[in-house]
DNA sequence: TCTGGGGTCCTAGGACCC
DNA sequence: TCTGGGGTCCTAGGACCC
């Protein structure tokens, strides 16, 4: 192995939602399956069989019913709950095996191994590992072993392709790089987008190869800093790192809505219960927000246009959920349009700090060990007895969300919740 | 009729300063 | 009439990801 070079392996699952739904439902196997966003609007988790009938990632559902009806495929709502806890039993098995895991996203992460002596050994490593999550968990893994991230994800890639991977794809040499990237097409590669690609395909580039082979110069004033380090990784250098990801940057928690809404309390409850879960979620974290955003849109297939947009900067960070849904509330009174039907709303939490470096403010009379022990003692009532057991007046119950959000088609919450553990009838 | 949600990073451009 | 130039900080918006 080069020296100073780290060599780093993708774990990405297969079809990670659909997987999921699998693991309760083993008669889908083989079988076509999707999972579909909220309001069951787009496909955004297809099975191989889907894939193979040419039905595109995020395209709207209502779009592909003839299909759905001819080949008998089933749909799944999604269930973020399930695919959550699914995920990080795979990243606790992941993470025994290397000393810095980098999680990418929910069904992907980094693993850094370049303590392992050779790069067979590496690939042997990985594919153990995936045997002991398909038992351990029921969900298939793809890895990608190579020495940058980006040619991890195009390895990982050709191990879903090709069957005689058995699952972990390795670039090692200079001669696998070049093959690996004269077959790969332009418009798959991590971090070249709709935009990147009409001006590379102008310039006749078309393959992974033929960016990496083209002028840097080029590629920076076209694609700027991003592009740069794209093709730089291509070639070979290490250089994308990857944030973990428990220390988000902001929070945000939106949903569109099945209808748009005209009723202002809906709203404000909808918005409430947003604000309620971003600052739960500030509270676990232990870190608080300085900067609040509340926003309401019409849709953007509508002609009617309306806009609620509000920032608010607070002189003491805060996690505070009494506090958040007061604010965001005024913005929703103080900008409301009547008649004016809002698609989608939501709030987001930014500048984020850590609890303990929180400065208060000389001047303002608030008592917040006080509000503090509140919430603690609301947190504490609600991690027993069930999410919203206590709950603030404006917030909504969680039947009327599903009504206004049509979440029909949901799987139980199999591992997360009591009341949807499996039962087995002997 | 029906078109997701939650993130990150980067750049351009305005405001402001000396 | 002529109307600098370099620096910083902040924010909105674009592009990209899964």
């Amino acid at each position: 192995m080069p020296q100073n070079k780290h060599l780093y392996a993708l774990a990405d699952c297969n079809n990670f939602f659909v997987s999921c739904e699998r693991i309760f439902r083993p008669d889908l196997r083989n079988k076509p399956v999707v999972v579909l966003s909220g309001n069951d609007g787009c496909v955004v988790a297809r099975s191989n069989e889907v894939k193979q009938l040419d039905i595109k990632m995020g395209v709207p559902f209502y779009q592909i019913q003839e299909l759905v009806k001819r080949y008998d495929i089933v749909h799944f709502s999604s269930n973020f709950a399930l695919y959550g806890d699914i995920s990080s039993r795979i990243m606790k098995i992941l993470s025994k095996y290397t000393s810095d895991l980098q999680q990418y996203s929910i069904d992907e992460a980094f693993i850094d191994l370049s303590h392992i002596q050779s790069t067979q050994q590496a690939r042997l490593l990985c594919l153990q590992i995936r045997q002991e999550i398909l038992q351990g968990v029921g969900v298939p893994v793809s890895f990608g072993i190579a020495y940058t991230k980006t040619l991890c994800k195009i390895a990982s890639h050709y191990a879903k392709k090709y069957a005689g991977y058995k699952g972990a794809c390795l670039i090692d040499s200079e001669e696998k790089r070049l093959k690996a990237l004269a077959q790969y097409p332009l418009d798959e590669v991590w971090g070249i987008g709709r935009q990147a690609i009409k001006k590379l395909n102008s310039l006749g580039q078309h393959s992974a190869l033929d960016f990496a082979q083209s002028n840097p110069y080029i590629a920076q004033r076209l694609l700027h800093l991003p592009g740069l380090n794209t093709w730089r990784e291509l070639n070979g250098e290490d250089c994308i790192s990857v944030r973990e990801i428990p220390q988000k940057k902001s929070i945000m928690r939106s949903r569109t809505f099945a209808h748009g809404v005209t009723d202002r309390l809906l709203i404000e409850q909808a918005m409430s219960n947003f604000c309620n879960a971003c600052a739960t979620k500030l509270r676990q974290q232990k870190s608080v927000c300085k900067q609040l955003v509340v926003f309401a849109n019409t849709s953007r297939f509508n002609e009617q246009k309306g806009t609620i947009y509000g920032v608010i900067t607070l002189s003491v960070g805060t996690n505070d959920s009494i506090l958040l849904t007061h604010l965001t509330l005024k913005i929703i009174r103080q900008q409301w349009q009547a008649n004016t039907p809002y698609k989608r709303a939501g709030v987001l939490l930014t500048d984020i700090q850590t609890e303990e470096g929180v400065q208060q403010n000389l001047f303002e009379q608030r008592d917040y060990q006080k509000e503090r022990n509140l919430q603690k003692a609301i947190d504490k009532v609600n991690s027993i007895y069930g999410k919203n057991t206590i709950s603030l007046v404006p917030q909504m119950h969680t039947k009327a969300i599903e009504e206004l959000l049509d979440v029909g088609k949901r799987s139980p919450a199999y591992t997360t919740s009591i009341k949807d553990i499996i039962t087995l009838h002997c």
